[in-house]
DNA sequence: AATCCGGGGTC
DNA sequence: GACCCAGGATT
């Protein structure tokens, strides 16, 4: 055999010792999450797309309201899309929320409604990858595979001293074998919460707690002393920046919004026009929307200018503040609404802050 | 293999 | 600022 479990994991390695003292800690210190109340794999699932890249203590509102708003597979799959996406709102990586939607369709289609309860099914759902699966799998259906996550990268390189770049895309796939090799066949819900909770609670990416690991007897690199070194991560690249004017568009008392495009950054979301300042200066932007939208428009005033910083881009928004001059506001770039219609739209959060301005 | 895709907490 | 978070899809 060459695979990882062999490359990685010593040879004395006590594999059932190691379980119970992570799973006994797990059981010891768990919180009362709320979608750990049951094993509804539609909870385990919701639960799972929404903590992707994103912290419990953020989860536990939008999962709560989720839940009370599409209780059921049957609900979400018959809900508009506009509705999921303003019940993600906030959440951001709105493509998890527009991938559920269309994977819970795809279960009432094709399965019944029922959640299916074998990964080779499972894994063809839009939105579950590799982590995903195996959360589900083992936690709603108590199947011993793998979900490795960046906690788990963490710990497991750390326990066996593994120096591969977690960055890199074929490193989780050698955790994942790592994992293969030590998971709990009893418990593997437990086992693999634990990891993460490990991962999140313990073993930090800085100034890990190893005085409290329950698993610190086992770890190569605390006995080393070279816990800080490990995992192995590349930097991620400089984000570039990007201006914009946001085009705040009144006309008694309703403002013009849009939909944007169904690919890309924001995908579906809605906004006040965005003028690139690269291909209008502050003085043509306005003539542009007159012109490119059919309105005739006054400028009002100037609003403070908005920074956002994404995964990949940074915004530099900067809000024009107009009026319609003649009350002639038909045009086919959007549609005027209320401040209190605009809740019925899905809006970002830079959106969000161009908006809180519109009072002030 | 590299890039795209949000927003927030932490140090 | 830099880092990272219960990652996945696309190219």
């Amino acid at each position: 055999m060459n695979n990882a479990s062999t490359t990685y994991i010593p040879e004395n390695f006590d594999k059932h010792s190691f379980q119970q003292d992570l799973i006994s800690w797990y059981q010891s210190i768990k919180r009362d999450l709320p979608w750990r109340e049951n094993q509804d794999p539609y909870r385990i699932w919701v639960s799972e797309i929404m903590l992707q890249q994103t912290r419990v203590d953020t989860v536990i509102h939008y999962f709560n309201q989720f839940m009370e708003r599409f209780p059921t597979v049957n609900d979400l799959a018959n809900a508009d899309e506009q509705d999921v996406l303003i019940a993600w709102e906030g959440l951001g990586y709105y493509s998890r929320a527009r991938n559920l939607h269309t994977a819970v369709k795809e279960v009432v289609a094709t399965y019944d409604g029922q959640i299916p309860s074998q990964s080779s099914e499972l894994k063809k759902l839009k939105g579950i990858g590799p982590y995903t699966l195996g959360a589900i799998m083992s936690i709603a259906f108590g199947e011993p595979i793998p979900a490795v996550d960046g906690n788990v990268m963490r710990v497991m390189s750390r326990i066996f001293e593994v120096y591969d770049n977690i960055a890199d895309q074929k490193s989780k796939k050698k955790f994942e074998q790592v994992v293969e090799a030590v998971i709990s066949k009893e418990d593997p819900s437990s086992f693999n919460q634990g990891l993460m909770e490990l991962g999140a609670l313990i073993c930090s990416p800085k100034k890990p707690k190893c005085n409290e690991c329950p698993v610190s007897s086992y770890c190569t690199a605390f006995s080393k002393g070279i816990q800080e070194e490990l995992p192995v991560k590349t930097k991620a690249k400089k984000q570039r920046t990007i201006a914009y004017f946001a085009m705040v568009i009144e006309a008694d008392g309703q403002y013009l919004i849009q939909k944007r495009p169904a690919q890309g950054l924001l995908a579906n979301l809605w906004q006040f026009p965005l003028v690139e300042q690269a291909e209008f200066p502050k003085d043509e932007a306005v003539h542009y929307i007159e012109l490119e939208y059919d309105l005739n428009l006054e400028m009002v005033h100037e609003g403070k200018p908005v920074k956002h910083v994404f995964s990949h881009v940074i915004w530099e928004v900067y809000p024009i503040f107009c009026r319609v001059s003649d009350g002639d506001i038909s045009t086919d770039h959007g549609q005027f609404v209320t401040l209190e219609e605009m809740d019925q739209y899905p809006l970002s959060k830079v959106q969000h802050k161009v908006k809180q301005q519109i009072d002030s």
